[in-house]
DNA sequence: TCCGGCACCTGTACGC
DNA sequence: TGCGTACAGGTGCCGG
């Protein structure tokens, strides 16, 4: 499931197969991939022809390439989304989306969705991010993430923290998988309200947040299915580092106590019921 | 304006 | 074996 460290392992590798290419041919099969495209599949395409890629930038979760006309090529991975730089003529995969084909030698770029969640979409070029992606918060990573301002707005929420994790316009990146392995290093409930938390527990949580995207950046996201590789079609090694996320009934490797899955926001969350014991009163 | 619920989508696992 | 159901979950929309 790609989060922040998975569409940041992508960027870097969209960085090296297609900045400074031009594009010679782009093919989409089907409109659903190109849905928040205005213009639709063939105003897409067209506009893409000839279009040489500057610059290959993030924030959170949406990735994009800038191009030469000042467009920008936005993506969003979803679910499932994958860029696969491949040669030409290699067998197409199920469930591919899109092709970008360029001018000289070098691979082709696929992009390739089983669930259809990701999608592509040509956006004007805003202030730094593309309008778009204005929406889109800060993540832990920009340098200019401010944490005290985070943790201001975070006190002025009335939900629980790890919605408010999960909130991409709050903070950006982060999705459900690492909010559990952060909430479970932060030693902290996930319907712990956002109001209630403490100046030193923000702290704790953001380094926490820190931390795990920067091992799992290191070890090229996280893997659990072929639903998420590289842009070279590696898959990250970050799972056999999950402390929490897909480990009901294991025992916590800090106090022994047998992880739990609840029940989330129609999905699960994963927590040590010693380590991050319900909250009495979840206001606290 | 903020918050919570839900649709979107497809492959896999599991129970009967 | 085959069918039905639950589950995985990021985003955006909608209603309260």
């Amino acid at each position: 499931m790609p989060e922040l460290p998975e569409v940041e392992t992508v960027r870097r590798g969209l960085e090296a197969v297609a900045v400074g290419r031009t594009i010679t041919s782009v093919e989409v099969f089907g409109p659903r991939t190109v849905r928040r495209h205005a213009g639709g599949p063939a105003d897409f395409v067209a506009r893409l022809r000839g279009r040489r890629v500057e610059a290959a930038a993030r924030r959170g979760k949406y990735l994009w390439l800038s191009l030469d006309d000042g467009a920008a090529l936005l993506a969003h991975l979803g679910m499932s989304g994958q860029f696969l730089a491949v040669a030409a003529g290699t067998p197409d995969p199920p469930h591919l989306r899109a092709r970008f084909r360029f001018a000289g030698a070098g691979p082709e770029l696929r992009f390739v969705d089983q669930r259809t969640f990701g999608g592509l979409a040509l956006a004007e070029a805003g202030e730094g991010v593309p309008a778009a992606v204005a929406h889109i918060a800060l993540d832990p990573l920009d340098p200019a993430f401010d944490r005290g301002a985070v943790f201001d707005r975070l006190r002025r929420r009335r939900t629980g923290i790890k919605r408010a994790l999960l909130d991409q316009s709050l903070v950006s990146g982060v999705g459900n998988i690492y909010a559990d392995e952060a909430l479970w290093r932060a030693r902290l409930h996930y319907a712990r309200g956002a109001d209630t938390l403490r100046r030193a527990e923000a702290e704790r949580l953001f380094d926490a947040v820190d931390d795990v995207f920067a091992a799992a950046l290191r070890a090229g996201g996280t893997s659990f299915d072929s639903l998420y590789v590289a842009v070279n079609g590696e898959s990250g090694w970050f799972e056999r580092s999950l402390e929490v996320y897909g480990r009901e009934g294991e025992p916590c490797s800090r106090c022994g106590a047998s992880i739990r899955r609840e029940p989330f926001m129609n999905r699960s969350s994963y927590r040590c019921p010693r380590c991050q014991r319900t909250p009495r009163d979840p206001r606290w």
